[in-house]
RNA sequence: GCCCGGGUGGUGGAAUUGGUAGACACGCAAGACUUAAAAUCUUGUGACCAUUUGGUCGUGCGGGUUCAAGUCCCGCCCCGGGUACCA
């Protein structure tokens, strides 16, 4: 017997792997199928972060199970080589982005390779890729070609928008649109073709429009909403400003109510989902109309609370509210307007990082409350945003903080409008209320006061009940070069889309994008582009995630070029079973995704509204960062190390050690023990006289070691990996040592897969261990008849571990593995036919040493085609059957099999130990626990 | 602030969903083999007393329900994540 040898044999099954296509999968109706998906990963230069091999690692075991399981399992791998991160890996090494995402791919490709995963390459798609974005550029074109009925909730085709203005203009169309339009058919025939397109723009669900955005200068883009955390860019984090800009926008808000309601359909995390409600934003309530004093327009907003209609005691708008030029009074413009222009130039994140104080000012105007013909002041603050609601409110400061803060700054009277409740440190925004104050509502509860002024303010027809949602429509524009460029050209400032050819990116000399916001396809001289027609090329390209948005679609039949992909594929795949990916895309990728599928359903082009049925976030993998703790003080000329436990604000520095040194890495008893001390002094020789401050006690290295119980306390702090910490473990240097197995194994062995944890190394050599015993176990067996005690053993360990993989519990089932090997080692022999079985159940977590051994069984088909075994109850001595017998009412006992008690002789022990207190039983069952008229339950 | 998660030995983590808490692994200790080391194997390992056969306390804290609570209910504390002038 050879001892095992991971670097050799996985590299045999490897190469046997992809000379055999072992993993490719066509498809079979009479087959079921399961689609199990990775998130596909940005090619960025770095390589794969450490992070990425664990939901890889969970996914490719779920596949290789479902496969022994007789399923058609579509396993597939791509790259989303578009966007911005390939791009600035390209930017930052002076090389063209093509250039550079082939390089990143193919160093990828060499990595995911190692670990032996299961994918179908045969499958494989790159977003960059032509004859892939060319489907982009096609659902885009479907995008602009449609708009949204609100009346039978779908897209349609913007020819019905057409035919039915034409017929009977805007009347009897509800439709999402940017802006409610009014007009007769008589009135749209005679619209010039430009104003038809705009008024076309205001419903298609891709649509250019004058809008704010989020620029980014740094990086010479505007950005989506998601793409934005804290006023700075997500990636790079750089400023964020607020720019009117003519971009290219996604009508998303039009699938608001879908998106949220079919999240009941799918099983994402509780959290993941309270995620996407809350940037979908559902909120109803009641737009309200205020007249203006000497004005004929009225002011318009949007409240949830109604019932604190009087407790108005101002209005506010947004500086941006378009009202704000109308009713500013003359002897308030010059100070209105230096206050608006003040705001506009304030950043994003100045206008949020607002510590403290309210700012705003007097219009000089005032609003007339419908409700009881009161004159309320107008005025104009940051604190109200433009792009919510109506961009205007009506202050309540007895009911909402905001509008007390204000009131209180800017000395306005605050309405008392709670029975018993004090005003005096804050505003009362609870619900559990009865009113004062309220003429019509006094008296009443939250309930009947809402519905109350609700009829009342309808029947005035100063009200109308809305339903508002925070979710804005999707920035698609990007100023950037590595994107799909836009099928779309402009003839007399008109866009027409270009369906005769797909339009390809074309080549230019420079590809930096530029601080003024030109795209750089600006650049692309009339010859560059494949395809050229009108006065001009849409110049912009499309963001990251325009690909990302539907590539599960693709893989399902990657090189169809008539077609995304054949109805008969899109049926036959369907959804995907098993996402697995980050919790860090909740709200982009995974609401766009949603998006998408819902719309190409409304297209017919899918049969089914949900993308993704079933989502595991992995969590993510941070390292620790331990360091030691240099007194600044030496002692005798020799540099002190102190304990972290004794250091408060004393003078000290923080010396990175690195993390295999460290005992309990990554835990608040992480320390270092003499003998590691020793390896510390070794790695870092400029401490070879150090003196270590321990018990009270100043002991050198030599002395150290003699008390080789001491410890020596390392600062522990949680961080990012970085070679600058020590802290980082490359995972293909753990396949060199152990094997890509060990690897997989171990890192399903670390915890809950969905947990976030710091990476450590620690326990690997017990996985290790493992595989070695398996090896030897194996060669261990003999061609003999299984014997009752390792079928029990086989048939306990088949049952958990596919009951664990099914709850995505792979940390327990390698657990069972070991339990398993162990007690198999305890017997004097055992059989191959056990082991037969072993393999299998193995084969999915370590499937290199697996193949190795199905080899060696004689077998000579690869191991994945091979059955699951199925267990067997009889063989569990433990096993139990239900013995109802009557006492004190129904009761249920659990009796074991092999005990084989009739039911005289249960209920005589039941009976003669028959007490008001629980009592347990060890001589015919380990223990039973009887409560009259309770459950009984025996245990085991 | 609000909304989700979560808190179990020295460490990572189990616990059939209300039924012997601490599986499995790491670490540590002792022993076997060895000239020695590595590797491997065996034993022990929540804490505190008793040192045998036993006892007491133990799942962030304080209450409660129950024959029985890590698990359910109420009130706190702490940690992680998301989100925010959304009216």
């Amino acid at each position: 017997m050879t001892n095992y040898n991971p670097k050799e044999i996985e590299s045999k099954w490897q190469s046997f792997w992809s000379k055999e296509k072992t993993f490719s999968v066509v498809e079979d109706p009479n087959k079921k199928k399961i689609y199990v998906l990775d998130m596909f990963p940005y090619p960025s230069g770095e390589g794969l972060h450490v992070g990425h091999p664990l939901g890889y690692i969970a996914s490719d075991i779920f596949a290789r199970f479902k496969r022994h399981q007789g399923y058609n399992v579509l396993h597939p791998m791509g790259y989303d080589s578009f966007g911005l991160p390939a791009e600035q890996y390209a930017i930052q090494t002076g090389q063209h982005p093509a250039l550079t995402t082939e390089k990143n791919i193919n160093r990828y490709r060499q990595q995911l390779d190692r670990l032996g995963f299961a994918y179908d390459w045969e499958r494989e798609i790159r977003t960059s890729d032509p004859y892939y974005y060319k489907w982009t550029q096609w659902i885009f074109i479907q995008l602009f070609d449609s708009w949204y009925d609100l009346v039978e909730n779908k897209a349609k085709p913007i020819t019905s928008l057409i035919a039915h203005f034409e017929s009977e203009g805007s009347q009897d169309i509800n439709a999402s649109c940017t802006q409610k339009l009014t007009f007769t058919p008589k009135q749209w025939n005679s619209y010039s073709s430009e104003k038809k397109e705009d008024v076309l723009m205001n419903y298609r669900l891709a649509y250019l429009s004058m809008s704010m955005v989020n620029w980014c200068p740094e990086l010479g883009t505007v950005l989506a909403n998601d793409e934005v955390k804290d006023g700075v860019s997500e990636r790079g984090g750089y400023p964020v400003e607020q720019k009117e800009m003519m971009q290219w926008s996604l009508r998303i808000s039009a699938y608001a109510q879908r998106l949220l309601d079919d999240l009941d359909q799918v099983d994402f995390t509780t959290s993941l989902k309270e995620q996407q409600r809350n940037w979908i934003g559902k909120s109803e309530g009641l737009l309200i109309n205020f007249e203006i004093e000497h004005q004929k327009e009225e002011l318009q907003v949007f409240t949830t609370r109604p019932d604190t209609i009087y407790g108005v005691s101002f209005m506010t708008l947004a500086p941006e509210h378009k009202l704000v030029q109308h009713i500013t009074t003359s002897e308030k413009k010059k100070e209105v307007f230096a206050y608006v222009d003040l705001i506009s130039k304030k950043t994003e994140r100045e206008r949020q990082a607002n510590n403290g104080k309210p700012t705003g000012v007097f219009t000089g105007s005032y609003a007339i409350n419908p409700i009881n013909n009161e004159k309320i002041p107008i005025w104009v603050s940051e604190y109200v945003l433009h792009g919510y609601g109506t961009g205007a409110v009506m202050a309540v400061p007895s009911g909402d903080q905001r509008d007390y803060e204000f009131a209180k700054q800017f000395n306005i009277e605050i309405k008392n409008i709670f029975e018993g409740i004090s005003l005096d440190s804050s505003a009362y925004s609870e619900k559990d209320v009865i009113y004062k104050n309220s003429p019509e509502i006094n008296g009443l509860n939250y309930v009947d006061a809402t519905a109350k002024i609700t009829t009342l303010l309808v029947q005035k027809k100063k009200g109308r009940k809305k339903i508002n949602f925070r979710l804005r429509d999707a920035i698609f524009s990007r100023q950037r070069y590595w994107g799909e460029p836009f099928p779309i050209y402009y003839k007399d400032n008109i866009p027409y889309t270009i369906k005769e050819e797909q339009v390809l990116l074309p080549k230019v000399d420079k590809y930096l994008p530029t601080r003024d916001g030109r795209p750089p396809l600006g650049r692309a001289k009339k010859e560059d582009w494949n395809i050229f027609l009108g006065d001009q090329m849409e110049l912009n390209t499309m963001p990251g995630w325009a690909g990302s948005s539907w590539y599960f679609l693709r893989y399902m039949d990657p090189k169809n070029d008539k077609k995304l992909a054949s109805s008969e594929k899109l049926n036959y795949w369907n959804q995907v079973d098993l996402y697995v990916g980050g919790a860090e895309h909740a709200v982009g990728h995974l609401l766009y995704s949603r998006f998408w599928t819902k719309f190409l359903f409304d297209l017919g082009v899918i049969s089914f509204q949900e993308p993704f049925k079933k989502l595991l976030n992995q969590g993510m993998i941070g390292g620790a960062i331990e360091s030691l703790c240099l007194k600044k003080e030496k002692k005798e000329g020799r540099p002190v190390f102190v304990c972290s436990t004794k250091i408060d604000n004393e003078d000290f520095v923080k010396i990175p050690c690195h993390i295999d040194f460290v005992s309990d890495y990554g835990s608040k008893t992480s320390h270092l023990l003499p003998k590691q001390i020793q390896k510390f002094i070794k790695w870092r020789p400029e401490f070879k006289h150090a003196l270590f401050e321990i018990s009270n006690q100043f002991l050198s290295v030599e002395e150290l070691l003699n008390h080789p119980e001491k410890k020596l306390f390392t600062l522990t702090e949680h961080g990012k990996m970085s070679k600058r910490y020590f802290n980082t473990i490359d995972p293909e240097k753990i396949c060199d040592s152990y094997g890509a197995d060990t690897l997989r194994c171990y890192e399903m062995f670390l915890g809950p897969i969905d947990e976030h944890k710091p990476w450590n190394v620690n326990g690997i050599s017990g996985v290790s261990g493992f595989l070695k015993k398996t090896w030897t176990l194996f060669h261990q067996a003999k061609k003999v008849a299984p014997s009752n005690e390792e079928l029990k053993i086989l048939h306990k360990t088949i049952k958990k571990v596919s009951e664990d993989i099914e709850n995505y519990s792979f940390n327990t089932v390698v657990s069972t593995f070991m339990i398993a090997v162990n007690e198999w080692n305890k017997l004097s022999q055992i059989s191959l036919t056990t082991m037969e079985n072993f393999v299998v159940l193995l084969s999915p977590f370590a499937p290199h040493i697996s193949e190795e051994f199905w080899f060696k069984l004689g077998n000579k088909t690869s191991i994945s085609t091979v059955p699951w075994p199925s267990y067997n109850e009889s063989y569990f001595v433990e096993s139990t059957y239900e013995y109802p017998i009557s006492f004190n009412g129904k009761m249920r006992f659990k009796i074991p099999l092999s005990l084989s008690l009739t039911k005289e002789e249960v209920e005589k022990e039941v009976l003669k130990n028959k007490k008001t207190e629980p009592f347990i039983a060890e001589k015919t069952v380990k223990r039973i626990i009887v409560v009259p008229g309770k459950i009984v339950n025996i245990v085991l």
